[in-house]
DNA sequence: CCTTGGCACTCTGTCCGTCCGAGTGCCAGC
DNA sequence: GCTGGCACTCGGACGGACAGAGTGCCAAGG
């Protein structure tokens, strides 16, 4: 285990990096901080933090820079969670009580985040697995065409087109439309095709076919928009990232692009609590060094999604951690609020 | 007015540059493409294309490379559009084709543009304005609160929620419903106000506060939406912009996160037919080192929104026109099928 | 009048050697 | 266990020399 000064040292060494963006050295430690040592004991505890990988030398003779492993440990141990002051609580709330729909919302909060962490923001629309349904609408288009829209209580709309294998009157399309919203409407989806499984049966025979194919239709939306969106921006931070630029900055704006990767990777965060996943600690590769911050937020006391920001790894963790925090339990607020 | 072997100077030095990035002098000229005269008589040449502003040198004693103006001249005189191949015309259909709603269609494009042009890809969704109505939706939720769901026939989606200032029967609503959609449905969006301007006079007095709302509602739709919404993908091959990167790179991604900038960027491309901005032609400065191709598209003859490409200035214009040029084709069609 | 080969000139990029400073590891002494 | 001292290493900055690419200009030739 490491002395309680080893471990301030390891603290020195992370905030003076993230500050300077270069090696930091004995000297400049011990002038920065007042560990009331001088810089040939800190030399000492940085030779033993260096043999247990919590740092390292870029080259010999150079400063020393934090690993993964060194982030992990400050942030587990040594950093809090900064709060955001009174001022910034404000604004965040000002700036998300303007939204006026769920788009409005999601893209106001990744706005935020972007601005208030000055990383890249990654925001997921709220889940429709663990949302309900608020209302399904049938539309008749042409004798034989339905349009289904599917309208959730976060706000959500999806619609669908449906061709039906007969022509459908509007007096049955009525019916399936009371008979159906009867028995979903403010179920949860997961819970949505054990209810209408056999609802086709109290329909004429001609009429079965076509009650059918809308059902569906109802399910893969369900389970097709499922694989969730998600939006980001900020991404001309990135620019802030480092000297080594395309090599550094390229992977990370393909994962963006890749939202499949983005989901994968907010969907292997834990599910309660902030997770921070540092460098390699990502699965994908492109984004190894880099770290993610995510949360999940949800109206009510579950989380229906997540949000986060991807930055280097040398990043401020306290301060980030503050806003992701923050602007998750701000979004919360407005999305039980509507 | 140069000669026609001056147009071909710049031509080649157009071709040299945007393939190798480098400066290009007299000697490589003569050597790469057989203009049939020596070194000296290009350079002469040459001497005349930067005194009339289209080349010019980084620093003396280096290659010339083109100014924008030279492009401007390369794109309107000397270069056609490059028409896609077979297979890659087969390729662009197959991959859109896969389409399963608009918003997929919107997506789809965005990557292969961005795949076939290795740029930034710009999509804009189906304008409203020019659209027409296929339904309006009218869905109770509670006593005095309405979803209105608008369906336009680019198969867009848009809903609002209407909170009334009575409570409103269903009956009311059906009602309101059915003349509405019988005065509306298959009109454009320009015509819709004057269409339901008297409609709330066919109603009971108690009634008509609710209709009024729903109306105004509806006309704020087709407004507010009107601030349209685009898509933009492929910003990964930012990092092939060149090699003094972070000053031209942050100014692009900023601009490429404020959709206002992009869709005033397409909006004043020209309406019909395909517009190339080149670099200082762009109103927004920080595009100044870059190029917009842009076309309209859409499902009939009529152009209901754009899409293009944001590139370097140098960049393949004829390869890049052309395959702007078939996605804008091939997803026109795609709209009129569905 | 246009083209051409020749020539002197001007830059830039690169290579190389030198030098300085920051930082280290180790050791002896307190 | 801390500290000061010391020798060592290495990267980055500086500067001069050099090669190469490219130019502009000029005089000669078609």
């Amino acid at each position: 285990m490491l002395s309680e000064r080893r471990l301030q040292v390891l603290r020195a060494i992370v905030q003076d990096y993230v500050g300077t963006e270069e090696p930091v050295g004995s000297k400049a430690l011990t002038e920065r901080h007042n560990l009331g040592v001088s810089p040939a004991t800190v030399r000492n505890d940085m030779a033993v933090l260096e043999d247990e990988g919590f740092i390292a030398q870029p080259h010999t003779s150079a400063g020393r820079i934090p690993t993964d492993k060194g982030y992990r440990l400050f942030v587990d141990k040594l950093a809090g969670v900064k709060p955001m002051t009174a001022p910034e609580r404000r604004a965040i709330q000002n700036f998300l009580d303007g939204a006026v729909d769920l788009d409005d919302v999601v893209a106001r909060t990744v706005r935020l985040l972007a601005q208030l962490t000055r990383q890249v923001a990654v925001v997921q629309y709220p889940s429709l697995t663990r949302s309900t349904v608020r209302h399904v609408e049938l539309l008749s288009l042409a004798p034989a065409r339905v349009m289904l829209v599917l309208i959730t209580d976060t706000g959500r709309v999806e619609q669908r087109m449906v061709d039906c294998p007969a022509p459908f009157g509007e007096a049955s399309l009525a019916d399936l439309r009371a008979r159906l919203n009867s028995r979903i409407a403010g179920r949860r989806f997961a819970d949505v095709p054990q209810l209408v499984e056999d609802l086709p049966e109290g329909f004429d025979v001609e009429d079965r076919g076509t009650v059918s194919t809308v059902l569906s239709t109802l399910l893969e939306t369900l389970v097709e928009e499922n694989e969730e969106r998600l939006m980001i921006g900020g991404t001309a931070n990135l620019t802030r990232f480092g000297h080594d630029f395309p090599l550094t900055i390229r992977p990370v704006l393909e994962a963006l692009e890749e939202q499949v990767v983005l989901l994968k990777l907010l969907g292997e965060a834990g599910d309660s609590g902030m997770t921070v996943r540092i460098g390699h600690e990502n699965a994908y590769e492109g984004l190894n060094s880099t770290s993610v911050v995510s949360v999940g937020y949800g109206s009510g006391g579950e989380a229906v999604a997540k949000l986060g920001v991807v930055g280097p790894t040398r990043m401020d963790y306290p301060g980030t951690m503050g806003a992701v925090r923050a602007v998750a339990r701000y979004v919360g607020q407005i999305l039980a609020e509507s």
